[in-house]
DNA sequence: CCAAAAGTGTTCGTGTTACACCCATGT
DNA sequence: ACATGGGTGTAACACGAACACTTTTGG
């Protein structure tokens, strides 16, 4: 370590560089609606600013691990399916000095909303994504292109499981998409089509609501992300 | 800024925290193959290893101006259709400490292939991407996440405009095409296609070879690349 | 028996693929 | 006249879009 920091003082003297945090954001769909979680920050001159919640990466940490670190631990949820997104980086993004962002998508099951309330600093709220609060830096641009990139892979990936719960019904699932894209879809067209691909399989058991016919309950087939053609 | 340097390091202490380059991969097809231009550095350490050109991002500089800077100082090349690739942050890709690497993909006319003879410290050629050499840091996989990304975007943008002289004829497109997406297509069925699309005109200008046809020259009717299905 | 949501097929039009010959030019 | 590469059409098929009624359950 000393040497490699000896070395690494002489190439890249410090100080004169950008340095790196990850923001993260973090969507799920409730009451029919995509949200995005926000949090609010105390420092003075961000007062009544939202922000997505971020850290800097620390000089061990990957990024993925600085990820999961700001998910732990402001924000309670673990196991979220993430991704990257962009980096961003322009020199007055941060007020406080020269941050570049690396910004990433994560999807939360509608199955998980509690959120611990053992964050220590934030206020923290699922807002929807179409009525954004006045943000800090350029989280409202992040937080645009992360539901630009959602929408899309939803047409062309299996990346809708990190939105639904292990089970769910093709109700609900085709609800999902409709309420990411913002229109609706034909419903047996949407069938049709997903158990055509055959990414997903019934599990034999059925959801039974109040007063209507049960409706079969589904799951992926693979736990990870696929890259097929769905709309 | 002395105001803004000291909540810097109030807020952010520095030395704790990875710091940020850009690396850019650049393409393009030369005798029918698509090239990644690559430098070979003098570092000791790196004796013998091939890199992408890169450059330590400057506190005052955006993402995109350190690109810029680095594909001006480091190959001569102006005027590049650059765009966002990813970021590769693992804690140990780079020997010397803890460097985030924002790449970049850029693509290169095909008649622009002369570099700059003013490259000051390195070693600078085009090698065919599917025979890498020995690389430096985690380059080889940079480049590979690049070739992909090129590949997706062509068959759904118009991202081959980078790639494409200013005139081109519809047999040089085709090439283009076939090469970097690494399998033949149908002449017609091409030729219809991207007529009907409208992305491109015809110049009325023909292009004379040797002893055949002349082939008419056509242009790209939009300068910014579009998204489009093309494949 | 009524309300509520689940489930199910067919038709039509459009887009994609596969395929082979004639054309314009230079030597 | 021949070699070289440019340019063109059609038929079979697959895929996506539009569309309405029956089924199962709980109250």
């Amino acid at each position: 370590m000393t040497k490699k920091t000896s070395r690494y003082k002489q190439k890249y003297a410090r100080g004169a560089h950008a340095i790196v945090a990850v923001d993260v954001v973090v969507f799920s769909v409730i009451n029919e609606e995509l949200h995005v979680l926000l949090t609010q920050t105390n420092k003075p001159e961000l007062k009544g600013l939202w922000a997505v919640p971020g850290a800097l990466v620390a000089p061990d940490e990957s990024l993925e691990e600085a990820v999961e670190r700001v998910l732990t631990t402001k924000t309670g949820l673990k196991n979220v399916l993430t991704e990257q997104l962009a980096t961003f980086g322009d020199p007055d993004r941060d007020p406080f000095g020269r941050v570049v962002s690396v910004a990433y998508l994560a999807l939360v099951h509608a199955d998980k909303h509690v959120l611990s309330t053992t964050h220590e600093y934030d206020a923290i709220a699922w807002v929807p994504v179409d009525r954004l609060p006045r943000m800090a830096y350029d989280h409202k641009k992040i937080v645009r292109a992360a539901a630009q990139r959602l929408r899309a892979k939803l047409t062309y990936s299996t990346i809708a499981r990190g939105i639904l719960p292990k089970e769910f019904t093709l109700t609900q699932m085709q609800t999902v998409y409709e309420h990411i894209l913002g229109h609706p879809l034909d419903k047996r067209n949407f069938r049709k089509k997903i158990l055509a691909l055959g990414i997903i399989e019934p599990t034999g058991k059925y959801y039974r609501q109040q007063r209507a016919r049960p409706a079969a309950l589904y799951r992926f087939r693979s736990t990870k992300t696929e890259i097929v053609d769905i709309l």
